[in-house]
DNA sequence: ATGGTAGCGCTGCTA
């Protein structure tokens, strides 16, 4: 199974583009996000004529995430497990079962700086997720947790650590709330299959950065310890960021035997 | 050097 994830900001602007990419990378399964739609707007057509069932999680102009899938979707659940209104109104996590995996497409909030509210919320968001997967799955099942995590999990996940010392993204209170889901059961599936650095995700769309190679590993594959064993091969497709309106993010996709 | 670009949508926020 092919499991993808993309940060597509905006899937207005952008459709053209992820059905150029479906064509071409064929995944199982594609979860998108910032797709900064709601889910009346959402092009479920479209996809269908690719041959992918959809399930959208989206407000409005921002955040918004999707699961497209060509081999089943069901039980699909948006927001937190027992989350009131309030907290799903941000859309950003939604999760169903594709193939036998459970699968999460997450938008983890940016968190603006370090002396932010926002940042608070950040990490509290992340925990959340924690305390949501804890309570709806196993990490001894098939479980795969993928999106725009907003966090550099080590220094060599950023061209610059310098650069980032006073930041989001790469702060240790970020990099512990990824641990602690490492520990709950999640495997940095990428990280399992390639070792090296400079492997990036996002890259500004300021200052030449993309052409420059100065970005970010920030989306992320997690995966239950059972299904990360069965990784065999993953790419993060540069190729996709480049040319006319890019998304500022690369897809992110690993080939697992399920 | 605190810039730069993009999306949404029409004013400035978010990233």
């Amino acid at each position: 199974m092919r499991i993808a994830t993309w940060n597509v900001n905006s899937l207005k602007a952008r459709l053209e583009r992820v059905e150029d990419w479906l064509s071409y990378a064929h995944p199982d399964v594609l979860c998108m996000q910032e797709t900064k739609m709601a889910d009346a707007a959402f092009p479920t057509l479209a996809f269908q004529a690719l041959g992918y069932e959809a399930a959208h999680h989206g407000s409005g102009r921002w955040n918004g995430v999707a699961i497209l899938s060509r081999v089943g979707l069901e039980d699909v659940v948006a927001g937190f497990s027992g989350a009131t209104e309030d907290e799903t109104v941000e859309s950003r996590l939604i999760s169903a079962s594709c193939g036998g995996v459970r699968i999460s497409s997450v938008y983890v909030p940016n968190g603006r700086s370090l002396d932010s509210e926002h940042y608070q919320a950040k990490l509290e968001w992340l925990g959340q997720l924690r305390d949501h997967l804890l309570e709806t799955c196993d990490p001894a099942d098939q479980v795969a947790v993928c999106g725009d995590f907003n966090v550099a999990p080590e220094d060599r996940d950023v061209f610059d650590p310098a650069k980032f010392r006073a930041t989001t993204h790469t702060s240790e209170p970020e990099r512990d709330a990824i641990r602690r889901l490492s520990e709950w059961g999640l495997v940095d599936a990428f990280r399992e299959l390639y070792d090296q650095d400079r492997l990036y995700s996002w890259w500004d769309y300021r200052a030449g950065d993309f052409h420059q190679h100065r970005g970010m590993r920030i989306d992320l594959i997690l995966a239950s310890r059972p299904l990360a064993k069965s990784a065999r091969w993953g790419l993060i497709d540069r190729f996709a960021r480049k040319g006319k309106s890019p998304s500022d993010h690369a897809p992110v996709l690993i080939d697992f035997e399920v």
